[in-house]
DNA sequence: GCGAATTGTCATCAC
DNA sequence: ACGTGATGACAATTC
């Protein structure tokens, strides 16, 4: 259970976030929060401060049907939340807590390799499955070979709010379609016939109607919009024929995403994995000139483990790893590629990694989340996505500024290593690096590399004896000095380093940090948001404007919706005497000290309503009342630690990311450490070869030299000097000791 | 039953 | 002056 939170609680995060990042707002609270407490506790723990507003979420969303957070008859649930939502909608103001910029559920045209395949039949009933997205009662459910997580899930959305309505259940649907396309990659086509999972989730709604109605009304009114789609052979999606390529390859990088999360999401013990599935997982993915850098650098880790398909450990660390140099790479990876590969040749660095290497999606990543989390979908991928044959081009370009510095001390380290010397003479150079790839995780240098610096730092300082100092780094080379210290590499971080928000530890900058994140940071915030919502509690308001999804959902705004009014009625009528004996009792257990002080006490109204009411409003409710004084206290001292107890969770959270804030930057200062260290070795190493060189042709500057009598100078008497002109004289030996020693002094007099 | 981790509460300060 | 958020410290609770 442990595990299954945790990837439940994660994989919901970056679903969170890769969807926020491509533009799509999408509120994974509609799906946790009021609807579904049992999801609620696997991702939130136990929690009495949750399980307080839990269960009051439970009594207001099961209206007395009762089910414990840890033994779920979700069937039964979810029927009976659907079936009771509906009826409630009736006569219910809507709120629209979600909100969908846009839903491609189709491949780009150049993907699909296997839409020559005709299948006609899978056309119809995508593009009946999408259209019926949005009316999910024509469907009749059908028992199909997936039973896992996904059906689940189905019903998930199945008992979003009415108020939701259709774009909540759309969404559910969508990503829905999505989700099983990729679990069930490894059985037949015929899964991603949406009509299947259609009557699925409707089959206890409309057993009576047949399947052969249901398709005959489905064909029947569906032709227009099935003539105009293709059909990808592989994952049975639809996409029009004539849309555009931007928009195409947005909804690949879309379904890409969804892809690789799902990939890595392990949905329940009893989601089945059929052997294979990376292989699927690999065939589904474009071919490399048309993929998205997403696929290139998101998935390539997961297509990686085909051999053992689904360590669901492994494809999890890959994801939390890639998301952790998505927020690396940017500042550090280019730079360091950079670096790297000019040990041998800039300009073969730089074109070898381009098409391969992630700095595209770090770019439009970054990018992503430095700009408006609502930004356009065309415009967060037109880069890269309009034509992708510029991506590369675009990376490379892209590359300069943000890696200004980068590009320098690489040119200077290149300017000493390549330019100055033939190739011969850079080849320890090449030898020592060369071999080396690009590293993106940034290399740190082991201790034992720091002691052969500062020896050459003794070397150079002691005036640079060749020999020693070669003899030094021979020593350094052989011991491939070079290697990363793995205790720093990102793998070591925590995964939870990854969500957290960026920027220092003052408060005014982790707002900031926020924008440049969206909703990567404070993601246990929005958890906490999302219990609160419904509780109408107030606590940590400002940073709504933080996140992508906080338009709508300032919970003193839907506190008071007409038809949040019946939060808190008791509708354990329809129970049975002894189910509502025992709910009861597990409610009162769910009950905080205040809630039963207050119940004692017979305060007229809800904790809610005392904590998280305005103060005038709560002012106007005390007048409403003839309240005692006891009660009165009792009403203040609840409100004031209602309140507390969300500023403490707040404080607890800002802490948190205090600390892992700190941590990374820790990270952060230790790679750029190792990074100067390495670019101290090679300066070093081009300054002993610089030295080489000029001494060689000291030698043989002074060996053509001949006196009068044609005869040599002998190098114990004479020696080559420059010239403060510039030019080269030769002088005696004792007075060139006489200048040496003077120069000598006044360095060692500088340095007093 | 114990210790660690988590959560709640109080006191206090600052705004 | 009052309300509220932030936070350290401690207690209670949970794991």
């Amino acid at each position: 259970m442990l595990s299954l939170k945790k990837y439940f609680t994660e994989g919901l995060i970056q679903f969170t976030i890769l969807l926020s990042l491509i533009g799509v707002r999408v509120d994974v609270d509609t799906y946790l929060n009021s609807q579904l407490p049992p999801l609620r506790e696997i991702i939130l723990g136990q929690s009495s401060a949750y399980t307080q507003t839990q269960f009051h979420n439970l009594r207001n969303t099961l209206d007395g049907y009762g089910i414990h957070p840890k033994s779920v008859d979700l069937d039964y649930y979810f029927t009976a939340r659907r079936l009771l939502n509906q009826v409630r909608a009736l006569d219910r103001f809507q709120v629209p807590t979600t909100e969908v910029n846009a839903w491609l559920v189709h491949r780009d045209p150049e993907g699909s390799v296997s839409s020559a395949q005709p299948s006609p039949a899978i056309t119809l009933e995508n593009s009946s499955g999408l259209q019926d997205g949005t009316n999910p009662d024509n469907g009749v459910r059908e028992s199909g070979p997936e039973q896992g997580f996904g059906e689940e899930l189905e019903d998930l959305g199945a008992v979003a709010p009415p108020g939701n309505g259709d774009l909540t259940k759309e969404d559910i649907d969508l990503i829905d379609i999505l989700w099983r396309q990729d679990i069930d990659l490894g059985a037949g086509r015929e899964i991603f016939d949406y009509s299947h999972r259609q009557k699925e989730s409707e089959v206890d709604k409309e057993l009576s109607d047949g399947r052969e109605h249901t398709d005959s009304w489905r064909s029947g009114g569906n032709e227009t919009l099935d003539r105009n789609l293709l059909v990808d052979g592989e994952t049975g999606e639809s996409f029009p024929a004539q849309v555009p390529g931007v928009v195409d390859q947005t909804a690949l990088s879309l379904e890409e995403c969804l892809r690789l999360l799902e990939a890595t999401f392990p949905f329940g013990e009893n989601s089945e994995f059929p052997a294979g599935d990376a292989s699927h997982l690999n065939e589904a993915v474009p071919s490399e000139s048309e993929s998205s850098v997403i696929q290139s650098g998101l998935l390539s880790p997961l297509l990686t483990e085909t051999e053992s398909p689904f360590d669901l450990e492994q494809q999890w660390q890959d994801l939390m790893s890639i998301m952790e140099m998505q927020a690396m790479e940017v500042n550090n990876t280019t730079a360091e590629i950079l670096y790297n590969g000019t040990n041998g040749d800039l300009l073969t660095a730089n074109y070898s990694l381009a098409p391969n290497t992630p700095i595209n999606q770090n770019v439009s990543l970054h990018q992503a989340s430095l700009g408006s989390c609502t930004q356009d979908l065309s415009s967060l991928f037109s880069s890269e996505i309009e034509s992708p044959s510029m991506a590369s081009s675009s990376a490379l370009l892209q590359l300069a500024p943000d890696n200004s510095t980068g590009l320098n001390t690489t040119f200077g380290s290149t300017n000493l290593s390549g330019i100055f010397f033939p190739p011969q003479l850079n080849s320890t150079v090449n030898e020592t690096t060369g071999p080396e790839l690009p590293d993106p995780l940034g290399g740190l240098l082991d201790e034992a590399m720091l002691d052969e610096i500062s020896l050459m730092d003794l070397a150079i300082e002691e005036g640079f004896n060749p020999v020693q100092a070669s003899q030094l780094e021979e020593e350094f080379d052989s011991d491939s000095g070079l290697s990363l210290d793995s205790s720093h590499s990102p793998a070591s971080f925590s995964s939870s380093e990854a969500s957290s928000s960026s920027s220092s530890s003052s408060s005014s900058s982790s707002s900031s940090s926020f924008s440049e994140e969206g909703a990567v940071g404070y993601s246990s915030d929005s958890e906490n948001v999302d219990f609160e919502e419904t509780e109408g509690a107030v606590g940590y308001q400002p940073e709504y404007s933080k996140f992508c999804r906080m338009s709508y959902q300032d919970p003193s705004e839907l506190h008071y919706l007409p038809y949040l009014e019946h939060v808190g009625h008791n509708h354990t009528y329809n129970m049975a005497p002894e189910s509502s004996e025992k709910q009861s009792d597990f409610l009162d257990k769910q009950m905080s000290r205040d809630e039963h002080r207050a119940r004692a006490m017979k305060i007229p109204f809800t904790n809610d309503k005392i904590i998280n009411l305005p103060v005038e409003e709560f002012n106007e409710l005390l007048s409403k009342y003839q309240l005692s004084e006891a009660q009165l206290s009792l009403i203040r001292d609840i409100r004031r630690r209602g309140k507390n107890k969300m500023a403490a969770q707040n404080c607890r959270k800002r802490k948190l990311d205090t600390i892992l804030n700190l941590e990374r930057d820790v990270g952060d200062l230790q790679r750029d450490k190792s990074k100067l260290l390495r670019e101290k070795v090679e300066f070093l190493k081009s300054i002993r070869q610089m030295k080489q060189k000029v001494q060689k042709l000291y030698q043989e500057v002074f060996g053509r030299l001949r006196d009068e009598n044609g005869q040599p100078y002998s190098p114990n008497q004479y020696s080559l000097q420059y010239a403060s002109d510039g030019s080269v004289i030769l002088i005696p030996r004792a007075l060139a000791d006489q200048q040496a020693r003077r120069k000598e002094r006044k360095q060692k007099d500088r340095r007093k």
